[in-house]
DNA sequence: CTAAAAATGAGTAACGCACCTCAGATGCTT
DNA sequence: AAGCATCTGAGGTGCGTTACTCATTTTTAG
């Protein structure tokens, strides 16, 4: 059961290991049937190049950039922690992982920020950032320059991005509407929504899922305009207290964005919990314990550790051209209940 | 940025290579301050060994096996299809996988499996199998003779097993207790279970995990007893047409183990999947589509291959003494409604 | 048919570490 | 201070691949 290496291929094909190693590497200066010869003898030895050598001979490396939002955000805090940590685990596999703060709402930063990367300082990028089109643009130039991009938790489909690390929006938004759905009694009643902003592609994906299957399934729910809040936990505090006020018989509220803190605050300090079935995204601790305490009924979360380890995976793949295990890569939304929450690490 | 190597390390203690080659190896042979004065210097240069290099020279390889019940069952199916797949990917990497087919319920014969394997013949083992106690033996004394073994889906917490993987099956009962509860109005109703076998400890612990909740939080319930169908299709049809018959009152239903196809077919057969609430377990191409057309309200689930490819990480972890990723680790409870239903592969 | 161009063979130096040997140095005991 | 055990240094080899160079052979164009 000894490994087959190249020297067999190069024996079967009857060439030498210098013509294999051409073939084997796509380098130039092989007669056509040649490279067939030396291919049909890589099917029938069923050789898999060694990762290990090939690696060390190649000195290869790995440098990638995560560009993630600042600002008193857990779930992007998650983000860089989740980053960092698996990438300590990594450093014996020549990764090295560079994190790199940015002012999200700061779109002529960011592309700045993009702009000076270069095939000289990194191999591949990961960036987390609202899709502005100024954004998408350095995304492609970058691309263009040979780094490869994946956008992270937020998608720029009209970029050049090679793969989008994230959950489906819009499916996640169809899931808060049918939890709300099915949650509330079958008769009429009001359901609230606060976003951070609708213009956040993600925020509006949610809106739209969540609103299709309400307006389509439970049509005897009264849907509350929007209010936007910018995932402000102050500014969601003030909002909920006056849709409290203005609507006591609310039934329902789902929080599409972040700012989760502020709206708990309310409710629980209107004593509004019981009767209100409230929905929103993200674990934190501030949810965990909403959750656990009854002032929440639902979470729609996506993980950040995996999101984090798959677009690390992704990016190594594409820098070896190596194929992407799609169902690996496949981020699941997380529907977590009081009854499924995970153990605190 | 050079890397640091062992060179540098060497350098740095004032020994030679040699004898940081015997700290890092934990050869015999070097004193105690030695030891101390090399790893000093490990850790003020930040040494990590190079994962390429030390898997060359090693010559190392992982051969793992997989014991998974064989029968018509697509969740086991799915294990062996994606543990073949993941494999495929891995064989440049020393990893080969061999998949043995076990009859899951011949505890005698699973036994007899597991008592061939020696370390000659295999580094690592992942299981599916029930929890008798002359399996768990038989865990042990393979573990004894330096084989590292898993458990795959089904647990065996008194065996010396290194790792578990698989979801909380309490919590996934609590989670369809909970879903049952909220779904249905809040007014006295019936409510219906199907396992396989209360003598399976998932099924059992799935059961105690939804009564515990229906229980407690949702007492207006009425709990019929719980019918067993083995798992089976056709017995599984039967019992439940005799369920829809006895009590055309029932509003909810719980499979809690496979053979939701027997299920479906004979909801279908006497269309009351409008007012019935039906909850299982497992995406398969029947619970999918009973999903989509209503017939079934949701599905808990655990993704074989996120199962199969940690349970591959765990091995391999374990055959080169690495820590575990505690949360990449972690398998999450997949709860499907019809607005997230995973795109096919 | 010949000269130029293209394809191939043969060989070699890394890459960083594991593992081995053997000689020499150092410490400790009497 | 000799004798012994214990440490340590120097050096080599192998792991499978990459990425070269240089010489040689084969093919192609004119």
């Amino acid at each position: 059961m000894r490994r087959v290496t190249i020297h067999d291929v190069a024996d079967k094909a009857g060439v030498s290991l210098a013509t294999v190693d051409r073939v084997l590497n796509g380098r130039p200066g092989v007669r056509k049937v040649t490279i067939e010869r030396v291919q049909a003898a890589v099917r029938d030895l069923n050789y898999e190049p060694d990762a290990f050598a090939a690696g060390l001979a190649k000195k290869r490396n790995y440098r990638l950039h995560f560009l993630i939002p600042n600002g008193p955000n857990a779930f992007m805090e998650d983000l860089s922690r989740e980053a960092r940590d698996f990438a300590s685990t990594l450093m014996r596999e020549r990764v090295s992982v560079h994190i790199e703060p940015i002012d999200a709402f700061d779109a002529h930063r960011v592309t700045g920020t993009l702009a000076v990367l270069d095939k000289s300082v990194c191999d591949g990028v990961a960036v987390v950032a609202p899709s502005f089109p100024e954004v998408r643009a350095a995304i492609d130039r970058l691309q263009d320059r040979g780094v490869h991009v994946v956008t992270l938790v937020s998608d720029h489909p009209a970029s050049t991005r090679r793969h989008f690390v994230g959950i489906d929006n819009v499916a996640a938004g169809r899931v808060a509407g049918r939890l709300l759905g099915r949650f509330l009694p079958k008769e009429p009643a009001k359901i609230a929504f606060i976003a951070g902003s609708l213009g956040l592609r993600d925020h509006a994906d949610r809106y739209a899922g969540c609103t299709q299957v309400l307006d389509n399934e439970f049509p005897h729910l009264e849907l509350l305009k929007v209010r936007e809040g910018r995932d402000d936990n102050g500014k969601n505090h003030d909002i909920a207290l006056k849709l409290l006020k203005e609507h006591p018989d609310l039934a329902g509220l789902y929080n599409i964005g972040a700012g989760n803190r502020g709206l708990i605050a309310a409710i629980e300090e209107t004593r509004r919990g019981a009767g209100l079935t409230f929905i929103g995204h993200e674990l934190t601790p501030y949810t965990r314990t909403a959750l656990q305490n009854g002032t929440m009924d639902a979470l729609i979360a996506q993980d950040p550790g995996h999101e984090v380890r798959s677009a690390i995976r992704v990016l190594k793949a594409l820098c070896d051209g190596a194929p992407i295990v799609e169902g690996q890569e496949r981020i699941g939304i997380d529907i977590f209940l009081k009854d499924n929450l995970p153990d605190l690490a």
